[in-house]
DNA sequence: AGGTCCCGCCAAGGT
DNA sequence: ACCTTGGCGGGACCT
């Protein structure tokens, strides 16, 4: 026994009709879906603290799974570990400071590498993080063999490697750049370095759709394709404010029902699904819920992308580290872009990163004098 | 013919 | 020694 079973007709929940034909489908038991259930579950009042194991077993998965959500969703700050088996519930309210850090956490160590030796060489992949002291670990990572004998130069090469960390990464990507729009191999290659190794590409591919999946469920980003290239890509939504979700009447039975293999009450309504409509509809319900804080506003509405990328409103909020423009008041900013982009330039030693940010910088700065001249409407419709 | 990404093995980390 | 975490990638499923 090991193949799954066609399905468990054991199940109470089945939502009511429309199960068209049911049978085993992989969407229902995706991470996104069993994430969006998971919010549902503990996004509300009372909720405080989390227990894996609970988790697991009201959303009929195995734990494994829920190291996977809990993992990003620690890096948004919508959670914290708080022991063994236990997270503390911060809820989405939280998503706005963390979002904060990891911008200026981006911005900072951006210039770190910038005035220490910016120029470096070749650097796999892996980037500091906390103390730096001990030795530069061994150059790169070409350790052969080494049969038995313990690689001091992989201390914490696990976190390196890690979920978290890769999530935050993948969101500073948004958050200290003006892109809005990143395609999923840019994104790969620049959260790798050597983008050359088809392996390690791959798997890191196959992390990014978990992020992804998970980040799209809070609706944090959105999956898009390029306009051009029609090649998979993300595209930066930010906190809008609370997602509404609707705990399906169904889950909450569910709760009480014992998980036998196979059966996964992560099927219920199954209403997340990544087809258009329901995506849009989604967006617009979340928007409208949000819509209070305004300062956001027109354009680039969900239909029309004019382009590959598209600047974002991120507020640089009181005090701010980040050039953050608005078509609004671009009346009133009259410094130096020159000057304030070379300033905020990170420098990213791969070069792929680097042409990337040049670009996005270009495109960024043309939009930018031209907005700032006189021009009412900033026009984007010409190239370049 | 790819693009997605579920699933669970099994190795680090903790206790 | 046992339990918790969670990297990793085979290969099934979905365009």
């Amino acid at each position: 026994m090991s193949d799954l079973p066609p399905e468990n007709p054991n199940l109470p929940l089945t939502s009511s009709s429309s199960s068209l034909h049911h049978s085993y489908s992989r969407k229902q038991k995706s991470l996104g879906l069993l994430c969006t259930n998971f919010l549902a579950l503990y996004n509300r009042h009372g909720i405080e603290t989390i227990g894996l194991d609970d988790a697991a077993s009201k959303l009929g998965v195995e734990r494994r799974r829920i190291y996977d959500i809990v993992n990003v969703l620690e890096s948004v700050g919508v959670l914290t570990k708080r022991a063994k088996n236990q997270y503390t519930w911060k809820g989405f309210s939280a998503i706005p400071a963390a979002l904060k850090e990891l911008q200026e956490e981006g911005a900072k160590d951006t210039f770190h590498r910038f005035y220490t030796n910016e120029n470096v060489k070749v650097s796999d992949d892996e980037d500091d993080e906390e103390e730096s002291s001990s030795q530069p670990l061994s150059s790169s990572q070409t350790d052969t063999s080494k049969p038995g004998s313990l690689d001091p130069s992989k201390i914490d090469n696990r976190r390196e490697k890690s979920l978290g960390l890769l999530t935050q990464n993948f969101i500073k990507l948004f958050v200290c750049s003006e892109a809005r729009i990143i395609s999923l191999d840019e994104a790969a290659k620049l959260l790798l370095g050597d983008a050359h190794n088809t392996s390690i590409m791959r798997t890191k591919v196959r992390r990014l759709y978990d992020i992804a999946n998970v980040l799209s469920s809070m609706n944090l980003i959105e999956k898009t394709h390029t306009l051009d290239s029609r090649k998979p890509a993300f595209k930066w939504l930010g906190y809008n404010g609370e997602p509404t979700f609707t705990l399906s009447s169904d889950l909450m039975q569910a709760e009480s029902t014992k998980r036998v293999f196979g059966t996964d009450l992560t099927n219920v309504s199954v209403k997340r699904s990544r087809t258009h409509e329901n995506a849009t509809e989604r967006r617009i319900k979340m928007k409208q819920h949000a819509i209070a804080d305004s300062s956001y506003n027109q354009s680039s509405d969900d239909a029309h992308e004019s382009r590959r990328y598209e600047f974002g409103p991120f507020e640089p909020a009181a005090g701010g580290t980040y050039p953050a423009a608005r078509l609004e008041d671009n009346s009133k900013r009259a410094f130096d872009v020159e000057n304030l982009v070379s300033d905020y330039r990170p420098s990213y030693q791969n070069q792929v990163l680097k042409d990337l940010f040049a670009h996005y910088m270009d495109a960024w700065k043309s939009w930018y004098s031209e907005v700032t001249q006189k021009n009412p409407l900033p026009d984007t419709s010409k190239r370049h």
